[in-house]
DNA sequence: TTCTAATCGAGACGGTACGTCAAGTCTTGCC
DNA sequence: GGCAAGACTTGACGTACCGTCTCGATTAGAA
């Protein structure tokens, strides 16, 4: 059914090369200059050997943003939940704020139209780290630092919608470097009542 | 050194025919589908007539959805800033999960890299009524219903920030049209203290 | 239902610039390595507008071999039946020999596995110089040159037969362009008996 | 230098195989889709089983021609020149006419851009068939049959040009297989004179 | 009988060309 | 001069084949 080839046969060497070409390509020229023309000839391989692997130009770029953040594991835990989030955001905004950022704008465009690719952005880099944000702020709920009563689920929203509002619509009144003032305001309505 | 053409000249016909075909097609099949050729051909119009008074599809788009969305004007005001919030951002929820959301959806995605209509995707469709909802606020502020010491600029990307976010990243587990959960989380936030 | 183009509106340059370039490339590189991509770059002009008025490549290069062989008009009459087809025949093999065979050659080559072009060989090509070449064998029939029991189309056969054979198989051991050798001989078998 | 790999070590049933599938693939899809892909898989050899040891596709499906025309040896001679002829000629026209004239007239095709297919046309089909005919010709000339003063080279091309002239450029109004019409009209212009 | 080297099936690889699609510009003739 | 119509250049797309290459598995003659 599937027409998937067998991934033990893939060449590292190539599989490589166009990761870094397509991050090469991405940053230097933009996304939207990005082609797959252009990444195979940056990074001497046949078309053909991109779309054996990727399905798309989309998720092939959402491949690399995700290289580039890292591993999606462990949430700070200082104990101090403020202070564990505004780190935590601090280092997202960081990535978002940079290249990464100039890349994973792009990918979230494209999966405006492309449900397949909007499905791999949460699979892949949305829901694994909320995950773990959940993770905290169950662990907060816990600790009686915050309320029991939302889910955490909501919790996670109402922390990084104002993030990723910032970075999908900036604006030069608003810093996206600057989000971690959300983190307090937003905590004062989700601590536990004494 | 100025090409644009003068607007008294303009056809109303052809202009209305624009914007109804351009709806009409991205609302039948889709932002990803909707092509200039297309809404010359379905509007009986020249694709010059389209360049001559729009400089491209996403700008196009956008004033198609300004017009949709309906007049910035007049954000709720009775008395209970939760409820206007409510009121206000079900009114927004609607329109968005709604055949707006769809073209408007597309339209954002291109300004991630179209710096033009990023421009205009703030300037036509969110300041205007976010500054409404900046007056609403500092009225609530001036009225002691909320802290005066956060700026209502934030406030709105706190409010408003999880709505985008399950707009523009929407999961099967949230629901967009249940965002007035938010309010009353981030709004004990913003209460100002006794 | 025919998705044809209003020939009137084509712009006479590009056609020019295509059909030139078509040539020059096949002529200088060889019409294996003739490909449309270079074409278009060549002749100045978009893929697309090389589609939009020939179908293939194979009958682009047939337009252009109908070009460089010349109006299909004015079979040679001298009364000497024999004189008029060496004429003939010396005419077009020196056209096959030289640089409008390469391309002729390379036609009739995509012909053998693309009918539209097969029959355009023969409608475009073919079958007018024959006709051509029926009326004047016609005439020699007439007057009592030539036998009048064998149809005329069969006689055109049997006296191009063997030069497209040379041209088609050709063979260090045979010249194409000493196919008036056959004309004699072939005549011996078609005259009128006494 | 030499890069041919020891026969000896041949594989017989890939060898079988790859032919057997070269000639199905061609007679039921067309000359045009045969590509060494599919002749591989319909073998179920590997690619490279096809190169080691032929050099292109049109080599190989020649090899499959030469092998379902049958072996080039006996032109009939029954004392009748013309009798013998048109017995031969049937022959031909009947094979050319079927499913081996598909393959060939692709071979041939491609042997108007391949020098190496159109002399291995040549040496491998062409020629030993032609030689044939010459020697039968040749003792036709010399019981008296037959013209002394004309290479039999150029009886053969007088012979055969026609035949294959249907072939490669078929036309509704002749028919190949009716190609024994021309052998009495050419010999009338090949007999000895009296 | 084991060793060794070439062939084998499989299929990924770097390339080249294809034919299509859309963007945005230019041209023509009508109003 | 705006307009409908549509041809134009440009450039990216995703597919199809080519001929080469790499990989273990198989196999056949030599040791």
């Amino acid at each position: 059914m599937a027409k998937s080839p067998n991934p033990e046969l893939r060449n590292r060497r190539s599989h490589r090369a166009i990761l870094d070409a397509t991050w090469e390509l991405a940053v230097r020229d933009g996304y939207a200059k990005l082609t797959v023309d252009r990444i195979a000839a940056q990074a001497g391989v046949g078309k053909q050997t991109i779309y054996r692997w990727w399905p798309s130009k989309g998720i092939l770029a959402l491949d690399v943003v995700d290289e580039k953040m890292g591993p999606a594991t462990g949430f700070p835990d200082t104990g101090d939940i403020a202070a564990d989030l505004k780190t935590q955001i601090t280092g997202l905004t960081t990535l978002l704020a940079g290249e990464v950022g100039i890349v994973y704008r792009g990918v979230i465009a494209e999966g405006q139209s492309d449900p397949r690719i909007e499905a791999a952005v949460r699979d892949i880099i949305v829901d694994p780290r909320l995950e773990l944000c959940r993770e905290r702020l169950d662990r907060a709920v816990g600790a009686c630092e915050l309320r029991a009563d939302i889910p955490t689920r909501t919790m996670v929203e109402m922390l990084y919608g104002p993030v990723y509002y910032r970075f999908l619509l900036p604006s030069p009144e608003s810093d996206l470097r600057q989000s971690t003032e959300f983190v307090d305001h937003i905590l004062s309505g989700l601590r536990a009542q004494i």
